[in-house]
DNA sequence: ATTGCATTTTACCGATCGGTCTACTATTGT
DNA sequence: ACAATAGTAGACCGATCGGTAAAATGCAAT
């Protein structure tokens, strides 16, 4: 078929790793192409912009996460509110492993691309949108299954997953700042008790 | 004593504008002077480089956000847990503001620098955990005052502070990867409900 | 063998990056 | 009046930015 030696993948994965540990503008595509062992004339052959390369980026790290993240966290194996408390373990263990490694703890990728160029890119940042969106619509699927099992009365079931996003989001943000992942562990098992009620009450 | 004529006022403030709407990395010397009306020569008069700029900076966005944000919404003149809710009206019409203007909303200046440096740059790491910890102070001063108030039981005072502001930074990362102010209405008022228990339970 | 296409290599482009240097102009204290 | 000093102006630096052009190479089908 396409005897493509995988340097695609390989710029992708360089890519994904070095945007994420550091930031989009912080990484240039010479650096991208030396860690990937491809020259500057192959990037371009497979990428037309450094910009569309962030693109595929976000769907590579969507993938994976949806895949190896969220898809075994929110497993139906266990109850809908132990599944929250599964998935903030993953994440604090994701986060001590890349902390590791990286030698500072790397945060949320879409979270650390929407802050630096929400502004800037507004087809990156409906894109980031797009990601959060399935992530809130997990959040939403533990939330109904909740509901039926009788867990709570009244919810505004969406709001209340944005809201445990949310939270999520800033916990990963203030671990980050303060490149300590026991933060995660601290504050994250809370996110099971955002609730927020339907407007009209 | 000294005749500077505001240029050095008008740097900063044409840095905190510029890197607040965009980015660190996103903004140049070149154009925080030309918006300062000041030639690069004078730039580097009163600041050795970009990067103690970007320090200034953030120590000039605290004390106005402490000043005329923090200050009026945290106010004693009305209950402690309604300081909360009033603190979410003013991140509500601060943001609106913001994003009238410029096109966009910004979000939390010391969340966007923290998420695009926190990796590269540790002193402005660290001095951004610093402001955090200055806010999360505030919520500290709200939280003791409320329960010596008796309204609530045991609560680990400064767990709890962390997480709200965790929150709140996260419905401003939210808000801004949408571009939609109302989601800090929606979701900013369950700030209220966040609560940590001691971990001793 | 030869064509055709995908991939790779290399050299190069103009623009911009953060930062430096020197000369010039005010202003201030004596 | 004069020297010292603070501030301004603008040319200039090497490095790097994202991106391009054109050969050279490998491989597959005819």
């Amino acid at each position: 078929m396409t005897p493509e030696h995988g340097t695609r993948r390989r710029i992708l994965a360089s890519a994904r790793d070095l945007i994420y540990s550091r930031s989009y503008t912080g990484v240039g595509v010479a650096e991208i192409c030396t860690r990937a062992e491809v020259k500057k004339g192959s990037f371009y052959h497979f990428f037309p912009s450094k910009r569309q390369l962030s693109l595929a980026v976000i769907d590579d790290l969507q993938n994976a996460i949806e895949d190896r993240g969220l898809s075994p966290a929110f497993a139906p194996d266990i109850p809908p509110l132990q599944r929250l408390q599964r998935f903030i373990e993953h994440l604090h263990a994701f986060q001590c492993a890349a902390a590791k490694t990286h030698g500072h703890l790397l945060g949320c990728p879409f979270g650390n691309l929407a802050l630096e160029l929400a502004t800037s890119d507004e087809l990156i940042r409906r894109k980031l949108a797009a990601v959060f969106a399935a992530i809130q619509a997990r959040f939403e699927h533990v939330l109904t299954e909740a509901q039926t099992a009788g867990e709570f009365g009244v919810l505004d079931v969406p709001a209340t997953a944005k809201a445990m996003l949310a939270y999520i989001e800033g916990v990963l943000l203030l671990a980050k700042t303060a490149n300590d992942a026991a933060l995660i562990r601290q504050l994250g098992p809370a996110v099971a008790q955002i609730r927020i009620l339907p407007a009209d009450c």
